[in-house]
DNA sequence: CCATCTGAAACTGTATACTGTTTGGGGGTG
DNA sequence: CACCCCCAAACAGTATACAGTTTCAGATGG
């Protein structure tokens, strides 16, 4: 944030991981290190070290052919969802205790943003003003271990979770379960961010399954089969 | 473990980070490639990529002069105890469902040699039986990204674990608490298993409260001023 | 005897070069 | 048309070299 006066490496690290959060590289991207290094006039070594850390990370995976974004199997999908149910409803009650003024007038308007996408059905707002909400309601947490724990598995997941918002039923979901925990965090209220983050994490499991369902329905009947 | 025919890179990350979950790296060591290098006869190169990923996961950290085992504030471990409080009871239970005989034997086997060390005072094998323990009832966790999630943060504090089993009181304490989970493991008792989770990680805890107390009181004096 | 300065040593970071290994495609064969 | 083989390109891994930065010991002055 406040300091890009670091060394090639860090800044390349950096870089490409606001692309990969912003949805900026596809699924059939190839990241190799002499290319970008090339683009950006340094040698193979920062790249190459940049790419193995976010590789080392979760947030790229690599092939013998350059570093892709993760293939996420449905199976992993549902383990994340496991995590974040053991997680961040108590994440969510803390950041509730500790969230200031600021921090809720910057959740307030990315929620708006969010609601505005309803009509506008701007997916690429939509996600924008979600990473606003989440990055901020998790900068509220105090506990260091828990927050970072989190924004790495989330990490992993970014491009499922890009997915997800494309559908108008899901859309609708968040946006109500945001406008929820946006009241609870207003109220410093945390039992009822806890609950909220909870049904929140649940209602997203379901999405994912119900898309899952209808993108492969073919892996109901393997599942049946095996 | 099966393949150990990969590159440097791969076998001296393998290597270092066997060490220190051994404990056999100091607090006051410093890990600098070149040194590593020539003891390995390579260059710097694949040392230099094996000790960054290992301080991108959280085993060591970066200094201007070498690497060294990351300086682990109070504060911090007890972040990391919020963590396990939340994550190791459900993995626990999720363990005792799946364990299959040949797991819940190499426990019991442990658990013996743990309670061994009471008598013996050999703090060692007491380090060595308790990480078999560990690692085997983790093993059994069918969810790879928790397993995985906990694995991380444990070994980041390695060195504070391996200062706590010094102590006899936290030495009965732990043994006890490896014979109730090893019941419920035998059992398949979900239930006891994430109970007994749940009281092994707060005595865990109490027992770092009070040699943290113990060794520097002056820190409780600080917090009182401030 | 203590503070401060200074330069060499010790490291980190980056560049460049070279060596294996993998891959995809062109050409040949059935 | 399908299959296989081989090779050149693409890429990962490693070595070496060098530049920039930090640290510390010893020299210098007060």
């Amino acid at each position: 944030m406040s300091a890009p006066r670091q060394n090639h490496r860090i800044r390349i690290y950096e870089d490409i991981r606001a692309r990969i959060q912003r949805g900026e590289i596809r699924r059939d991207d190839r990241l190799v290190d002499t290319a970008i290094a090339a683009e950006r006039g340094v040698s193979r070594m920062p790249v190459r070290e940049a790419l193995m850390q976010l590789a080392s990370e979760g947030y790229l995976e690599g092939t013998s052919r350059g570093f892709t974004l993760p293939n996420m199997e449905p199976e992993r999908i549902r383990e994340v969802f496991v995590l974040r149910r053991l997680l961040e409803p108590y994440a969510a009650a803390s950041a509730a205790q500790s969230c200031d003024a600021q921090a809720i007038a910057v959740m307030g308007q990315a929620v708006e943003d969010a609601a505005a996408t309803l009509v506008s059905d701007d997916v690429t707002e939509f996600y924008r003003a979600s990473e606003v909400f989440r990055n901020t309601w998790l900068g509220a947490v105090p506990n260091t271990e828990l927050r970072q724990t989190i924004l790495r598995y989330m990490a992993q997941v970014q491009s499922v979770r890009f997915a997800t918002m494309r559908d108008p039923l899901a859309h609708q979901i968040i946006v109500d379960g945001q406008r929820g925990l946006l009241e609870a965090f207003r109220r410093h209220d945390a039992l009822a961010a806890s609950e909220r983050m909870l049904r929140f994490v649940m209602q997203g499991e379901e999405s994912f399954a119900r898309l899952n369902a209808e993108a492969r329905p073919e892996s109901l009947q393997s599942k049946r089969a095996g």
